[in-house]
DNA sequence: CTTGTTACTGAACGAGCGTTCATATATAAT
DNA sequence: ATTATATATGAACGCTCGTTCAGTAACAAG
């Protein structure tokens, strides 16, 4: 392919959209709408793009998110055979309720065992759709902590993930705040 | 406010871009295309939208992403103040090299002391550009693991986080496909 | 050189675009 | 009732849109 997705990709990442056709000639260097116009058949051939029912180009499967390769330590699939892969945006897949979820970032080593390290961020959903065994974020005594949620003779409690940490059982109130979905951590390039 | 951006984002999530203001007022059920203008206004205002130059609707500060709110477990920040805070897209935050860039899944134990576990999905990134101490996707003797890359005596070497494996002393070629970036993990609804 | 193919140009079309303005309706305040 | 304020309507403007079509340039095959 003479012409790659990238111009598309670094318009659509600063615009906010995709470009009209003049646009993208512009943007490929074309002189005639037409160009673009051909140019856009190629990348919808290749699901980079689409054209919706109004002819606006909107993003093809192969345009956005990652794909997921395989299994490491069980056969890693060669990295040769990456066409046309699943593909899934991190947003969409980890984010359910998007205006009841939030970023926390986690402090304190409460949650090693299960695996839950300090400088970690955590996605938490504010619901009341909590169960035992989920990790939540509980308000006990006037404290907020991240612990698992467990039950004892129809009481909750709190367990952490460390040895260290003693289970909580309420005094008072136990208020149960938000439920973590899911993990995120990044790692920092070594220098 | 009377009409809330969730019919705004469904038709993003669905139509893959923003409406045009015709398609703005069926969305709310406006006559006229003008009401669907001032209802846009009020979306800009609140960073839901933006207007580009062109005057086409955008993603605003406000559409997309999640917020974070804090710490947990250091003064966790009361969720009154959830106004405006900062949002951020996780795929932009995790994934730099887009095209390099694959997710796979971890399978094994040898990594549960770094805090990956097994069923959690590892970002990682196709490049050459590694360093010692990430967490690389390694090919040696003909066998594919994800460790932490250490240096001894001039030489490479694998290490597992996990004391039950032992170090991985290359017999021949150390070959260094990918370097974990980032670490995702889902956590399943309990019953 | 001729022929066929592909890539690009440039002009044209009707349609829908964003935007503005004047007007009508509804809501609230006095 | 009267006024004021916000909200919705509908028509109109110039402009750019997506799409089509005919024509040019580049280039390879025979």
């Amino acid at each position: 392919m003479k012409y790659t997705k990238e111009k598309l990709v670094s318009f659509f990442k600063s615009n906010g959209r995709m470009p009209s056709y003049s646009e993208l000639a512009k943007l490929y260097g074309f002189k005639s709408k037409n160009s673009a116009y051909s140019l856009a058949s190629n990348f919808i051939d290749q699901d980079i793009l689409r054209r919706d029912s109004k002819g606006f180009l909107i993003p093809g499967e192969q345009f956005n998110g990652i794909q997921i390769l395989g299994t490491v330590q069980a056969g890693f699939p060669a990295f040769a055979s990456e066409e046309k892969g699943e593909h899934l945006s991190l947003d969409e897949w980890l984010v359910n309720e998007h205006d009841a979820t939030y970023l926390l970032r986690v402090s304190g080593d409460s949650m090693i065992d299960a695996g839950i390290l300090e400088g970690d961020y955590v996605v938490v959903e504010r619901t009341q759709d909590f169960s035992v065994g989920d990790i939540v974020i509980a308000e006990v005594d006037d404290e907020w902590t991240m612990k698992y949620l467990r039950i004892k003779n129809n009481k909750y409690y709190l367990e952490a993930a460390n040895n260290e940490y003693p289970d909580i059982y309420p005094k008072g109130e136990l208020k149960i705040h938000a439920v973590v979905r899911s993990l995120v951590r990044k790692y920092e390039k070594n220098k």
